[in-house]
DNA sequence: TCTCCTCGAGATCT
DNA sequence: CTCGAGGAGA
């Protein structure tokens, strides 16, 4: 199920398949001083079937709480049992609480322009959207930073990035407890952590990314050994890859090439001796099932040159231990 | 070189 | 959702 809506008209349509909410606000992946971290419980997790029943926010300036916002929201049915256990929130204390109605508006209001925060924020913020635009008849831009992105980034090695075991491995106390103010206050303690953490070791995120960016190159690769058996049919000649090999990524290829004493290159040329064909089913701008480095191949092959097409198997025979 | 595209795999939230 | 692999085109 999905909800869209038009800005123009403030129409808001329901029906069947994903929703674009394409007036959410950007992810990002800064460090900032001034931001409202926030965090929901639900009834469950899909957007468009389960409701808020709590709803906490913190806003933050310079490392310091300055204004908190919280309140337990009457769904208007009961809950189940799951979500009591995993909450604590019973039926009972929801009786007396406000409809999400009720609250939209000040809490709304309560996050005024600010950055939000929140782990896995994408969850919290397209619960926030799609109630923004049935109550409110305008949806919610603000950008915002997921503390769950900003671990992976920082943490690769961690089992996972579930707010737990973040919290753990940045000695936090207390565990993730379910309730919206508690967990929005460790999401925040996790930022500034982490926040330190890459001030303290000079990373700086866009850096990282650009790096991993930095297009992979397999004419990058060199051989690991340095006895090569002369004899090979790969030895000193030039290899070039096209579509994805079904038995290896393209790095594991390119390395055995190069420990076999094979020069392995980007772009298909007159020097290039070998063409490995992988699957190029899955690119759809191959329109007749053949890449630009496979038809640079073939009309060099006919021009003569010392060139030949080789198929996944092939290869896979050629590379295996005699 | 750089930007933009598609696709599949994997993960987290209640 | 996000990321990585891979291709195309400027």
């Amino acid at each position: 199920m999905y909800i869209s809506f038009d800005p123009q008209t403030g129409k808001i349509e329901f029906g069947t398949g994903r929703s674009t909410r394409e007036f959410k606000g950007k992810s990002l992946l800064n460090f900032i001083d001034e931001y409202i971290v926030f965090d929901l419980e639900t009834t469950g997790l899909d957007p468009s079937y389960d409701d808020i029943i709590e709803i906490a926010a913190i806003h933050i300036k310079s490392g310091s709480v300055i204004a908190e916002y919280q309140s337990l929201i009457n769904p208007g049915y009961e809950i189940d049992e799951f979500i009591t256990n995993l909450t604590g929130i019973t039926n009972e204390m929801l009786y007396d609480a406000p409809g999400i109605q009720d609250i939209l508006p000040s809490f709304i209001d309560f996050l005024g322009d600010h950055i939000l925060i929140a782990h896995n924020a994408n969850f919290d913020i397209n619960f926030l959207y799609d109630n923004c635009i049935v109550h409110l008849g305008k949806p919610l831009s603000n950008d915002f930073v997921d503390t769950m992105r900003l671990g992976r980034w920082l943490f690769k090695d961690l089992p996972n990035h579930k707010l737990d075991t973040m919290l753990e491995h940045f000695k936090i106390c207390g565990c993730v407890e379910h309730r919206a103010h508690t967990d929005a206050l460790n999401v925040y303690r996790c930022y500034e952590y982490m926040k330190k953490y890459a001030t303290e070791n000079g990373i700086d995120i866009k850096e990282l990314i650009k790096k991993k960016k930095t297009h992979f190159k397999v004419s990058n690769i060199t051989a690991t050994v340095y006895n090569f058996d002369e004899s090979h049919p790969f030895y000193q000649k030039v290899v070039v890859f096209t579509g994805a090999l079904e038995k290896m990524v393209r790095r594991e290829a390119a390395q055995i090439v190069a420990n076999l004493g094979g020069i392995c290159a980007d772009t298909v040329t007159k020097n290039t001796n070998y063409l490995v064909l992988g699957n190029l089913d899955y690119c759809k701008t191959i329109r007749d099932g053949k890449s630009t480095k496979l038809k640079k191949a073939e009309q060099l092959k006919l021009a003569g040159a010392d060139i030949e097409i080789i198929s996944e198997n092939v290869f896979l025979d050629m590379i295996a231990e005699r």
